[in-house]
DNA sequence: AATGCAATTTAGGCACACCTAAATTCTGGG
DNA sequence: CCCAGAATTTAGGTGTGCCTAAATTGCATT
């Protein structure tokens, strides 16, 4: 017999597609294809359907979902997402501040434990941080009550040559580009002027801070980092 | 096609009856009944078979298994097991020592994270506490080459009158035997002496430490309790 | 309206770790 | 030595989440 009434969910997988359908979506919460999130999962498109199937027909659906039209999440599900992210983003802290993890590890190791951290120890680990509201990438930790901390950011390879801004965040995912962009000096809170810019995929150079030279910057990492003007 | 040549094994599950068989069987190494590892892992008898199966027929085994004949870890297994009793200490200590968890939380949190910390988590965690050897429950704490703190220690339950020890060390599996021990006073490195001891499952009574009065101790206590004298 | 390609869904399978029910094997007492 | 009852194993099944291969659907163009 199973285990309880329907097919409830609960497990790592939900909690990653929920996470990527809100990442993808974005603020706006646009409805999300199969193939982005299959892009986004590593997983096979034919993976993605079954499974939204699974999280839209429970007794309380976490995503709404009609065949070929995409994936939106549900009150219910973005309350679960954004939970996930306040778990993933207050543990890279606490990795990083409490028990001194290099800035390019922290990622890897919150992508498995947010999924197997109890109320109590998101708690807790809040409660030692001082209920921080930014992780070590810059990016807002959820509220225990669901809210995102605002942020008004540009991504710096959308910037044109003269502009000059604060780091807000960088994108976490590859620690090779977090392993870069620290040894430039781009970390949160950084200053940043864009000293020359050209067509297409070429370097951009940017001015750190007071130093005196300018570095060029691929477009790999151009696009990993956000600013505010 | 699969993702790895043979059956691999790597998971919770698999940590779960290598730790068992490693508590049940004792430091020496003893046969482990399939029955007492179903009790164990509160799991049916008929599932046991087929994971000591798996566990045994892998490119490297895990354990040491014949039909009726029992099981007992390979030195592969053993590894692995302390490896994860290693861990599970290391963040019962680090709960409750960093993060302020109440003594009798520890163990189920400990119970969940053990399967999913890195290597590199392990270390940082134990460099944050020093390399410690000794759990909150006074377990001792296997050292990174599997070598495990050596105690001498006897269960209170076997404590004849008159006899006085200091508390080593107290099961962690029951939360509601934790506070009480707690509340007693009866914590690793208490002083303590049986004052009065009946046959059978009678009450045994003992003092604490100085206190003038004694008291009594069902055996549900008593046999989480132990000292050595 | 037709067609051709991309996106998506269905169908059928697999590994894992568990379950129940039905053998089987082992063991101790007579 | 036999036999009952206990321990263990086999056989067959479940739910989860993934896969491949083979439909199907939708859409942009012509």
């Amino acid at each position: 017999m199973a285990k309880k009434s329907t097919t409830r969910a609960n497990s790592e997988s939900t909690d990653d597609y929920l996470k990527a359908i809100l990442t993808i979506g974005g603020p706006q919460e646009d409805r999300v294809t199969g193939n982005a999130l299959a892009e986004h999962l590593q997983v096979r498109p034919a993976s993605i359907t079954g499974m939204l199937q699974k999280l839209s027909g429970q007794e309380t659906p976490l995503v709404e979902y009609e065949k070929h039209r995409g994936a939106r999440l549900t009150p219910a599900g973005k309350r679960r997402a954004l939970e996930v992210i306040r778990h993933h983003r207050l543990i890279e802290l606490f990795l990083h501040d409490i028990l001194d993890y290099p800035w390019d590890e922290v990622h890897a190791e919150a992508e498995r434990l947010e999924h197997f951290i109890s109320e109590r120890m998101e708690e807790r680990i809040a409660a030692k941080l001082g209920d921080p509201l930014i992780d070590p990438h810059g990016h807002g930790i959820p509220r225990k009550d669901g809210s995102l901390p605002e942020r008004r950011e540009v991504c710096l390879s959308e910037l044109a040559a003269g502009n000059t801004g604060v780091v807000t965040s960088v994108s976490d995912r590859r620690p090779d580009v977090l392993r870069e962009l620290k040894n430039l000096g781009i970390v949160p809170r950084a200053h940043l002027t864009v000293t020359e810019r050209r067509a297409g995929s070429r370097p951009m150079r940017v001015r750190i801070g007071p130093a005196s030279q300018d570095i060029p910057l691929t477009v790999r990492l151009s696009s990993a980092i956000y600013v505010s003007q």
